[in-house]
RNA sequence: GGCCCGUUCGUCUAGGGGUUAGGACAUCAGAUUUUCAUUCUGGUAACAGGGGUUCGAUUCCCCUACGGGCUACCA
């Protein structure tokens, strides 16, 4: 068993969009995976027709090839040696296994109705106890442990409608290894006799999920905290169903918080908080309501993947900043941790900051380039990587840079107002005017040169440069903030640059003051 | 309520029977070219509480508190 080849599973339900969380999971699986030369199959979990949602399917794999994450059998990856991975296209195949626990007196057919159901919980509840159909309520029910064999022949005959439950055992310690938590025992009493299959002849995920993990020989469980719970009724079914000597390892992930106060992050906190909490953009199919992702964002995939890894693992070190091939190497599911993680927007803004950095100019001029084009603005690629590279130290994303360096395009509108009135004056002015009247003299354009232009006329006004420099910035940006200053008139050019001087002290009369 | 899991700076975390308990984000202060949303330097800031075990516990054990999850013919 343990030099089995390592295969794991990501099973989303296509309920809605792919949340975070569920990333997170689908990446520690794929990243143990790749680990361990291993497969990362991605299984659909449609087993409740009621909560299917349209596009919901469409929408998981199209994340997951965002996010770099991609199985290698699966819905929308190719089927392997074990398709169909979508359950629903699978539904034959579990009601034999269902028949064979009953057959070996693990499990019995229950014809109980939803009244009746109702009915004994609020006995129960009422008396004080808990209420779950268990070892000792299943003698007070309609099913096949309580009614007579011809009863229940005819029950089935006349096709009444019936679940299969599993028959849990009274008192009995079950025990399983976590690989993140350590053992865990918990005893049959506390479980309850779930239901396998439902009325609607489709497993429930219990049964489906131990079946299609038997069957597709996967060797380790990597999922949410939330099904800690149950692990322990499916190793049951396991050894119920003969197969111990197979069954995967267990792990079961820390959850993923929200940022501030208590409980799941949900999409909720997203909305009130301002961050995405989905990888990429979902318009709901029923409503129309659109929930940001971090695609659309602006968010890199490897900055993205990077920040929701370091989400309840770490490596040993200080290292942050890891690449997918990072990760992988270093990856090991014992350096996960235990305890839920409170999801930080702000940190992950920084993370994708320095995946910005990282990225070459010419990168990043391709991701701009679509914007610019909309914006009808025509100039030539080199110019546009060379606006890249001096705009990729202040941004944190692409989607910024617009706003940050449109000046690169165009002629300020404006000029920032506070500057004008704190830095322009009569002497401020004669210096605009000398620096103008050097460049037009200048022949050379470079950063250096209009550095040397720029000093020399300061000391000609005999003015301090912190006094006009911010406001020689605003006359051909509008704004305050920004690149090196030469660097940004050099690239700029000549032409332009004066030009935008020129303009600037014909509107506040530079001459006049 | 019952059961399960957890608890190191505000947050993500490193560490681990003896440490000045380390890093990152955030925050604050200082410095730098000249602007800063850059960069650099520095600061504030944590082992939930109580019992054990031990020469010694933040680290191991127990209890309490707090937090989270599960408690469906949902996954």
């Amino acid at each position: 068993m343990s030099n089995r080849r390592v295969r794991v599973r990501f099973a989303p339900s296509p309920t809605g969009p792919l949340h975070m969380g569920g990333v997170r999971t689908a990446l520690y699986n794929y990243l143990f995976a790749k680990k361990h030369n291993g497969d990362f199959i991605l299984r659909i979990e449609d087993t409740d027709q009621e909560r299917f949602v349209k596009g919901a399917e469409e929408y998981i794999i199209e994340s997951l090839k965002w996010c770099g994450i991609e199985p290698n059998e699966g819905v929308g990856f190719g089927d392997g040696a074990h398709a169909p991975y979508r359950q629903s296209e699978r539904k034959p195949l579990y009601k034999q296994y269902a028949e064979q626990l009953i057959k070996n007196g693990h499990a019995y057919y229950a014809f109980d109705t939803k009244e009746e159901l109702e009915e004994m919980r609020k006995r129960i509840e009422a008396a004080g106890g808990n209420a779950s159909y268990n070892s000792i309520t299943r003698q007070n029910m309609r099913n096949s442990l309580t009614l007579s064999e011809d009863e229940v022949k005819k029950l089935l005959e006349n096709k009444a409608p019936y679940v299969i439950r599993l028959k849990v055992p009274r008192n009995e310690e079950i025990k399983l290894q976590d690989l993140i938590r350590g053992w865990v025992v918990v005893n049959s009493s506390q479980i309850d006799d779930k239901v396998l299959f439902k009325a609607d002849g489709m497993p429930t995920y219990h049964l489906a999920n131990v079946v299609d993990d038997y069957l597709m020989q996967i060797t380790h469980v990597i999922r949410g905290e939330e099904w800690l719970p149950s692990a322990p009724l499916h190793v049951l079914l396991y050894k119920y169903l003969g197969w111990e000597e197979v069954m995967p390892q267990f792990a079961h992930l820390p959850l993923l918080l929200k940022p501030d106060g208590n409980g799941k992050l949900s999409k909720r906190d997203g909305d009130r908080l301002g961050f995405p909490v989905f990888p990429l953009q979902w318009t709901d199919p029923v409503s129309g309501e659109i929930s940001s992702g971090y695609r659309e964002r602006g968010y890199f995939p490897d900055a993205f993947i990077n920040m929701l890894a370091l989400l309840g693992w770490h490596a040993s070190g200080n290292r942050e900043i890891f690449s997918k091939e990072e990760l992988i190497q270093e990856f090991s599911l014992d350096r996960v941790n235990k305890a839920g993680a409170k999801f930080d927007p702000e940190k992950t803004k920084w993370f994708n900051q320095q995946y910005l950095r990282k990225r070459s100019p010419e990168q990043l001029a391709e991701i701009w380039m679509p914007e610019l084009q909309q914006k009808n603005i025509k100039t030539d690629t080199n110019y546009i990587v060379k606006v890249c590279a001096l705009l990729q130290e202040k941004a944190c994303f692409v989607n910024e840079f617009w706003d940050l360096g449109k000046y690169f395009f165009e002629a300020p509108g404006q000029y920032d107002d506070s500057v004008i009135s704190k830095k322009l004056n009569p002497q401020s002015a004669t210096f605009i005017k000398l620096f103008t009247e050097e460049l037009i003299k200048s022949t050379d354009f470079s950063a250096s040169t209009i550095e040397t232009i720029f000093k020399s006329c300061c000391e000609t006004r005999n003015i301090k440069t912190g006094e006009v420099m911010q406001l020689v910035r605003v006359s051909i940006t509008g704004v305050s903030g920004g690149p090196a200053l030469f660097e940004v008139l050099a690239l700029i050019g000549k032409n332009e640059v004066i030009n935008r001087l020129k303009h600037f002290i014909e509107k506040y009369q530079v001459n006049g003051l």
